[in-house]
DNA sequence: TATGAATGAGTGTTCATTCAT
DNA sequence: TATGAATGAACACTCATTCAT
């Protein structure tokens, strides 16, 4: 599941990146249908040989992708959340829900399709700490501001939040600010606040 | 896409049950990793010759079975809505809820496999017309309360009630009552309604 | 490793047959090197899929060809023995060791490749019970003529027969009525017995 | 098939010896299967790029391996027979027996295996002439005691010897006395000599 | 000379689909 | 109409070998 060298320097780093960005922009086009070892080598202008000297195999080029993207997420909530001290609830949480957006917003159907997937495959143990270290954060967040079975709301939160993002992928949208209200209408109500106030 | 024969009626609409039926079966236990005609017609009791004469591909049993749920969904929410006519607003959306649940709490992991199987898929005609009735049935109980934007509203809503209940089967729950009273909390939140008074 | 169906009859018969006898060829004109599915099914007349509808794995082949060889063996020491019974120790003798170059006489080069990759294979289940049933033929009759340590004698002697069976191929020998005066020569000798006497 | 330098002398000799004796040690352990160009690179501590400069290929290291058996063969022969002068035929075919198990003493998997190997190979020129020398070896020292058919007489105390210890050690059998003891017993009988008095 | 990244032909195997019976 | 043997394109993956550095 993990790559299969880290020689993270010269070639061998282009030549990895170039197979996990060829990999994303088949997703992206083709979704998995087409998704397949030779057509990613192909793609990344690379042999099947070089794929597989550094990715053991198709599910550890996937593994990357999806722990890449999480990688993404866990690192805009952390600075949003850092820049989000000091100010109020409300500002906080839309920092939060303004950073959630950000990996849909940079390459929309890449979120849409690898967080599709994740949910049909076994995570791998390190994709799994990702995961939890992002509740974490949510939790926090929300504990700092005393409020009740924070477990439990940063769960329902992000699945608010993964469920309007994905529906909105699914039919096309493409205006983030609009996205961005209706996702701040349900998680203010969610979270049992005034969603009329002007959102920042 | 479509069945190739619709003789709804004796031996035909038996195996052609039992195809589906095997299929689902097959989609709850190992997922599309082995959802395979040749096992399909296994488990069904049938010749794969006569699963091909029924359906033309194996997309299309996919199909007939994401129609299905969908059938179920429209029946399921078109009883609720009915039932509720005379009803307040709140008890309304409960009902609604509660209805989207239905097919969740009877089936759950079928539900959740096709539901992420359908949003990599092309859509065929007749599913996207049942998934627009179902919409226009969401939106025409919210028109009869008089709430702005019913398009948009009626599309988030079902978008939430679907990240709540996909999470959550994907995290192993099972009570379903308590996913409605969390489900409802985000509902009536969005909508702008109270929901910290005695759900039904 | 077993053959994956056995409708032994029909086209399917036949279908198994000439997957295995297109395997001997190929071993015997190539040997292991060029012994590849794909080749075994194109020279049986035979689809790839056909292949693997009948057998599970390239070793599956592999392994079902020994265990047709074993039985070969088998059957030919049970019948000389059988034929032995009321005969004098050196006669018995003599027919077993007819026996045993039966199947190196029919197909040399088969038989050669077949014992040369048996050596280097984890052995299944059932080969294993041949082989035990093979030992315990010869055991029984060296028993039937008091000869001492008959385990280890039958081993020996199935090893040099073996041995010199083999080498005699490995040399392109084919006069096999001069290899069966040496083997007599050196199993007579083994025994203790008087091989200057005349054969039979 | 040939190395392709032999400057026999300092650190090439030492990277020479040093990918053989992987390549041993991997068969020993691994057999054929994973006997691949760039384990032994690995196991040897050399890139596979040296590897290919004093290797022209993977067969050529294992025909390196098969010409290093039987010149240690043939030297293990040639001091017994050496040795043998002036002492009695039963001596000399004693000391002649256990040279040849010698190198299945010394490594027993390693000469199984090689031994094995090499009967699906085709023999270069040089190997050819060293199994040739080691009959012919054998052949004199039959000759000297006057014995009929040395060629034939020769090939089959050779084949027999092969023979017996091959099967001993596939099925697992250390006690090369016992070993020893038994081929004694069947090279004696085949020449016609008692095998019943004391062994040396 | 030594390295090891890169290559790509070739392997075993699957599975949706067809069609003779 | 039902069967299931047969098909073969397509796939994931290996490994002997080359060659730029």
């Amino acid at each position: 599941m993990k790559p299969r060298k880290q020689p993270r320097q010269g070639r061998s780093r282009q030549t990895c990146d170039a197979i996990l960005e060829a990999s994303a922009r088949i997703l992206e086009e083709d979704g998995i249908a087409r998704f397949t070892t030779n057509r990613i080598a192909e793609r990344a202008g690379v042999s099947i040989g070089s794929l597989y000297q550094y990715y053991p195999s198709k599910e550890a080029i996937l593994a990357a992708l999806i722990r890449g993207l999480h990688e993404e997420l866990l690192e805009d909530l952390g600075a949003a959340i850092k820049g989000a001290t000091g100010r109020p609830f409300a500002t906080a949480i839309e920092m939060l829900l303004k950073a959630s957006l950000l990996h849909h917003a940079r390459r929309p159907a890449l979120a849409f399709t690898l967080e599709r997937l994740e949910a049909g495959l076994p995570l791998d143990q390190e994709t799994f700490e990702l995961k939890q270290r992002i509740r974490v954060l949510v939790t926090g967040l929300l504990q700092r501001f005393g409020i009740d079975g924070v477990g439990q709301t940063a769960f329902d939160l992000i699945a608010i939040i993964h469920g309007l993002a994905q529906a909105a992928t699914a039919a096309g949208e493409t205006d983030m600010d609009a996205l961005y209200l209706r996702l701040r209408r349900a998680a203010f109500g969610y979270l049992g606040m005034d969603w009329r106030s002007t959102p920042e």
